[in-house]
DNA sequence: GCCGTTTTCGGCCCGACTGTTTTCAGTCG
């Protein structure tokens, strides 16, 4: 049974480990590497791992090969990579501890540990206090008392909180047009993961250029929304905003603006893998050009756009930029034609003040949606709130409004509850004469999800799985889900998986969203929006959808509603 | 350990910063 296998995550992470001890050890580092980079493509894989690595399918991907393969089914097997086990056994977990303290690497911690004895970090702050560390070649004072700082923070390193894509994006969005506005100010752009689009971000960073550089960092840091200057020079300002998200403004020369764009929006295994392309033509890339080694010419450009040229590639989008294929796809000129903000004709789950929880009525969210060039919208609210009479109710009020604001066209949706036991909390026949129906878990999430999915998925009433994974982003873990059979039953049944916008689900999550799209899934992009302004995280949405390769075909909602009647099962 | 439009062997991104050094190793992004 699939379910029984290990996830994604958890292989990733014994990868990891194996990773850190062979780095303790003073092992190649190119074969750390190796397992790192491992690691990573197994925990951004959609598909599991596991299943992959046992039909012997994982060396398809980059860099996974036979060793790596291997030991991933033993962790099928066994549970544990024997290697791994094996160095546990010598290694003190407290040793590869010391390796994840800012400043200390493997090379230090392994030092600290074999010369001092040292294997708990107990024994390490002592040693710190007593002057200890400074005996070994290489470390001084400085070390010690940066190391004693770093151990008297909180026990728990309360790490810097993610902030939401939903939440830094329009923030970032609206610092860029205020440094656009200002005089002194070229060329201004986001960059690094918020120009990606990911779902969570750490740092906002900006790139311009500007006649008067100073005038620019001077005025970011005076802006009115500023909490805190964090730092500030000529042509660098890093800022906190009242609401706590980290900005750093960088401006650079005009003449490498797109060498330092590109640089600085990453990814960096995206960059990693396009320089080592490079290498092998004889080109070096840095931020500041791209040299040919041979003549030791530089190119520099002011577009990101000629660089991508330059170096043999179509442009590739940022959402593309995590070295997923996105390089070899776009050499060979077979980059998606991703889909953007304004295919979509409509939202397809929507809630009204008819549910508890909604705070705009149906008239107030058709007339947003309108305003948004929608030509049509879902109102799906919660069954639990449609029961008796207030069905029919909400269908005549439905009724009325269609005839007011034809030919935009309100669907008579229900969002139904897939309950514990796997059955829906609507009968077939309530269920049949609706528009539009989506089967979402709202309760007992970890309880079978699978079966109850895919039994969902069976009743031909149902067009679509809302939020899927039912994560909240920060807040609770994402359902462990038997996803290659969800899709399955959603090919053969001819249902739709929802790609959900809400800020803290943006469930399905890029990985899943890539794999239902290829597998030939359809899917639609909603908000689930309780508000007439959350119609507006579309825009999430449909960055999600980039990150995973999916075009105006792939997603179900830029069609009419007509169209899409024509095309639902019943 | 992985990988291949110059290689199945011999490579494996690049630069900034820090702390410790008298020219560099380790760490970080």
């Amino acid at each position: 049974m699939a379910t029984t296998l290990p996830r994604n995550a958890d292989v990733a992470e014994q990868l990891e480990l194996l990773a850190d001890l062979l780095e303790l050890e003073g092992q190649d580092a190119f074969r750390v590497l190796a397992y790192r980079r491992a690691a990573t493509r197994v925990r951004e894989t959609g598909g599991s791992i596991a299943q992959l690595a046992l039909d012997g399918k994982a060396k398809s991907l980059q860099g996974i090969g036979k060793t790596i393969e291997e030991k991933i089914v033993q962790i099928v097997e066994k549970g544990e990579i024997e290697a791994l086990t094996k160095r546990k056994g010598t290694i003190p977990a407290g040793v590869v501890s010391f390796m994840r303290l800012p400043g200390l690497g493997p090379k230090t911690a392994r030092r600290i540990w074999q010369e001092l004895g040292i294997s708990t970090v107990d024994e390490l702050r002592q040693a710190a206090e007593a002057q200890r560390l400074r005996t070994l070649t290489g470390l001084g004072a400085k070390t010690e008392e940066n190391l004693l700082k770093e151990l008297a923070k909180t026990p728990e390193p309360a790490q810097p909180q993610r902030a939401l894509l939903g939440a830094a994006l329009p923030a970032v969005l609206a610092a860029v047009e205020e440094l656009r506005a200002h005089p002194a100010a070229e060329k201004v752009s986001e960059a690094g993961s918020v120009r990606r689009r990911r779902e969570t971000v750490r740092d906002l960073d900006i790139i311009a250029t500007a006649t008067d550089p100073d005038a620019l960092t001077t005025h970011f840091a005076s802006l009115p929304w500023v909490a805190e200057v964090v730092a500030r020079g000529g042509t660098k300002a890093t800022v906190i905003s009242y609401d706590g998200l980290r900005f750093d403004l960088r401006v650079v020369p005009p003449e490498c603006y797109g060498n330092l764009l590109q640089h600085f929006t990453g990814s960096k295994d995206h960059n990693v893998a396009l320089r080592e392309e490079a290498v092998r033509r004889g080109l070096s890339i840095s931020e500041y050009g791209v040299t040919t080694v041979e003549t030791g010419d530089v190119f520099t450009t002011a577009s990101e756009e000629e660089l991508y040229e330059y170096l043999g590639y179509r442009f590739i989008a940022p959402e593309l930029r995590e070295n997923a294929g996105e390089l070899a796809a776009a050499r060979r000129g077979e980059l998606p034609e991703l889909i953007e903000l304004g295919h979509l004709k409509g939202d397809l789950h929507a809630h009204s003040t008819w549910s508890a929880d909604g705070k705009g009525t149906i008239e107030e969210m058709a007339l947003a949606a309108r305003a948004r060039g929608y030509g049509f919208l879902a109102i799906t609210d919660h069954s639990h709130y449609l029961r008796d009479d207030r069905l029919g109710r909400q269908d005549a009020e439905i009724d009325a409004l269609n005839e007011r604001l034809a030919p935009f066209r309100l669907l008579k949706g229900i969002e139904v509850n897939i309950r514990a036991d796997g059955s829906l909390d609507v009968p077939d026949e309530v269920l049949a004469e609706r528009d539009w129906v989506v089967a979402s878990i709202h309760v007992r999430h970890s309880s079978n999800p699978t079966e109850r999915i895919v039994g969902a998925m069976e009743n031909a009433h149902i067009d679509c799985i809302g939020h899927l994974t039912g994560r909240k982003i920060g807040k609770r873990a994402p359902v462990d889900l038997d996803f290659e059979h969800i899709v399955e039953k959603a090919l053969e049944t001819g249902t739709c998986l929802e790609l959900n916008s809400q800020p803290d689900r943006i469930d399905l999550r890029d990985a899943h969203a890539r794999l239902a799209g290829e597998a030939g899934v359809r899917l639609v992009i909603t908000t689930d929006a309780h508000s007439v302004g959350a119609l507006a995280y579309a825009e999430l949405g449909v960055a999600q959808a980039r990150r995973a390769w999916l075009t105006k075909k792939h997603v179900l909602n830029t069609r009419t509603w007509p169209q899409i009647e024509k095309s639902l099962r019943r």
